[in-house]
DNA sequence: GTAGTAACTAATTAAATTTTTAGTAATGGC
DNA sequence: GCCATTACTAAAAATTTAATTAGTTACTAC
């Protein structure tokens, strides 16, 4: 994750200009990235620890779960708790803020349900249950 | 855009298991494209040409545009009317799932505003109007 | 003191997306 | 015929994002 973006490309302009036209742009360059909208639904249900994410989602890599983990705080839509036990744990969860884009994505999640070419994926998923 | 997925990549193995797990991947991953949703808002207001977009959204290329309204028209998002008039033109147009995840991206977006952390952009924009 | 666990980070490599450059078909004007 | 226009497409280069590999710190168990 280390690797800067050019500040100097018309890439990067590009998606300056359109954070700057509309912070959607800036919300959904964060939600779209992979693995985000699991993790924070994983908090949501109380799968809190880094651990249990990462067992909850199976191919997840340790680098990309941190890196998600700090960009939700980032945002202050999710808030990390250190308990000093022995052995220590970390627990995260929801702010008011994340509980409010969850109910916002529930609801596109449902639209997304209904739309057709999404449906392809969906039917594969009633053979599993 | 010619370039194919690796379908044999972790990469890919992990989004389509995040589509499998729910459809509202697939859609971020559709919204979330550069642009997209910007082409979107533009058809919503009634400019609906090729060039008009192309002039509405300053810095976006031929070659994006059209990719972005294949992708708007194979979700069913947007339908496509080629007029043989002389000379001939063609318009785009919301189908109602088009309006419909208008108004859904339209909530997200006042939610967006709403954000600290994305208000650092917002504050730019009230000197330029 | 060696092995193991939780929660990470840094550097590298692989893959995807976006941009750039150049070109197409159909039509009209000169 | 030559240039201009609209609505595109193809191939390549640039940039960004994700995955892989290898490590860290602080602690417990043996």
């Amino acid at each position: 994750m280390a690797t800067e973006r050019k500040v100097t490309s018309t890439n990067y302009r590009n998606q300056s200009f359109l954070e700057e036209k509309c912070s959607l742009n800036e919300l959904l360059d964060l939600v779209s990235k992979r693995w985000i909208c699991e993790v924070l639904f994983c908090i949501e249900e109380g799968i809190n620890r880094f651990k249990s994410v990462k067992e909850e989602l199976s191919y997840i890599s340790d680098t990309i779960l941190a890196d998600r983990f700090r960009l939700l705080e980032k945002y202050d839509l999710v808030s990390k708790e250190h308990f000093d036990e022995i052995p220590f744990r970390v627990e995260y969860t929801l702010t008011e803020k994340g509980q409010e884009l969850c109910t916002l994505l529930e609801q596109i999640c449902n639209f997304s349900d209904s739309l057709p070419a999404c449906k392809i994926e969906s039917k594969k998923k009633t053979t599993s249950g």
